[in-house]
DNA sequence: TTATATTGTTAGGCGCGACTAACAAAATTG
DNA sequence: CAATTTTGTTAGTCGCGCCTAACAATATAA
């Protein structure tokens, strides 16, 4: 079995490798999970040793196929407690990040998989990323950014790039969720600022940077 | 906050007080606890320098008004997730132990908080254990173990003694479980084994060993 | 292309919570 | 009460996962 450490390290090398091309600098590993470069140079090795990464001095990470289904694993085991957290105790969407990073790494693969069979096999997690199945498979839907639409064009919101508390909280603010259909109605051209419109909203505001962290579909 | 092995100190504690008069001996709680002597000598200092026991060297250690607290808040953990994980999740009495002993030492009171007004505030776990409550205020039931009583009574099963995996396991296959109301036909001398008859049970044999563990209220 | 900045590694240390070996105190018992 | 057994402590070690200080390699910029 793996330590709540080493699948920390592993989950932390999932995400990164989504945002690049599946190579993970120590650097980028040491600022994300904020622990210092020789420990994570360090647990580079052991991982190493585990046929979990693939590693040599002073080259980037990747994770092997195995280290990539372990991390998958605890991505899932994370998901799935999100949803069950909003869907059957009554959490809201903002609350659910830090138990479900404990949860996650409980060792009961029943509980786990009691708790999707309640929720009747749910696809994606409270923020809209999908949930890997059983054997670490992750389905990939590839929605565009919001930023990447174009004035006009009729959007759902359908996941969230980087779920921080702060985007959630401001979301909340803008009663922006899951499922929210929204109408561009202009792109200002200088900063990429959007104004859309949306139920009970007629023209709000959205910046670039809130453009990039809301994964839509053109419908 | 308290270490994961701090709490399994202190609740190791808790439970081998309830059994005697409150003090505690090393040797029981290496025992119990399954860590070799040495080391429980030195977690008494540290669990003494932070105040949560009374120890003096040879002498048998006690918890501290503020320890009792910390072990029954980790137990109130435990019992309302069992609860949860029978009642809401579908789990069976003997499959919850080993996942809520995962549970209980989760950092996030209101998840706990939600679970227990999700089930309108139990009194008792599964297995007939009280639920602390957020002060860690325990109520004591105190019921009678069936050996103490006699033939002719007429008894209903409230609580368990202690129960392990085995315990469990020997209920379910006699047909035994919570609120099971039974009479007791005859108790033999020489070995106190009791004949008892229950809702489709005309006359089962419990063993001294299963009467001391099954705790019961008369009726 | 050499100087500088960034990134990565090595070496050594630390606290935690486990361990063994050796010894000391207390309890039991002959 | 003295011998023996049981219980408890001290001293020292170990692996884990973190750290800092110092150095080495690579990448960037002058």
């Amino acid at each position: 079995m793996h330590s709540l450490a080493e699948e920390n390290y592993l989950k932390a090398l999932f995400s990164l490798a989504l945002e690049g091309n599946g190579e993970v600098s120590v650097n980028d590993l040491s600022k994300h999970l904020n622990i210092k470069m020789p420990t994570v140079t360090s647990m580079m090795k052991k991982l190493a040793a585990k046929e979990l990464v693939h590693y040599e001095s002073y080259k980037p990470v990747r994770l092997t196929e195995e280290g990539r289904k372990v991390a998958a694993l605890v991505i899932r085991k994370h998901r799935l407690t999100e949803m069950f957290l909003v869907e059957k105790m009554g959490f809201k969407w903002d609350e659910v990040h830090d138990i479900a990073e404990q949860i996650e790494h409980i060792k009961a693969p029943g509980f786990f998989d009691r708790m999707e069979e309640l929720m009747d096999y749910p696809q994606v997690d409270p923020h809209g990323s999908p949930i890997p199945d059983k054997e670490g498979n992750i389905k990939n839907y590839d929605y565009k950014k919001l930023s990447e639409c174009k004035a006009g064009d009729t959007v759902q919101v359908l996941g969230l790039n980087n779920s921080s508390k702060e985007f959630l909280e401001f979301l909340n603010s803008r009663g922006i969720s899951l499922k929210t259909q929204m109408e561009i109605k202009s792109v200002e051209a200088f900063d990429s600022t959007m104004v859309v419109s949306y139920e009970g909203h007629e023209a709000e505001n959205l910046s670039l940077k809130v453009c990039e962290r809301l994964l839509v579909e053109c419908i």
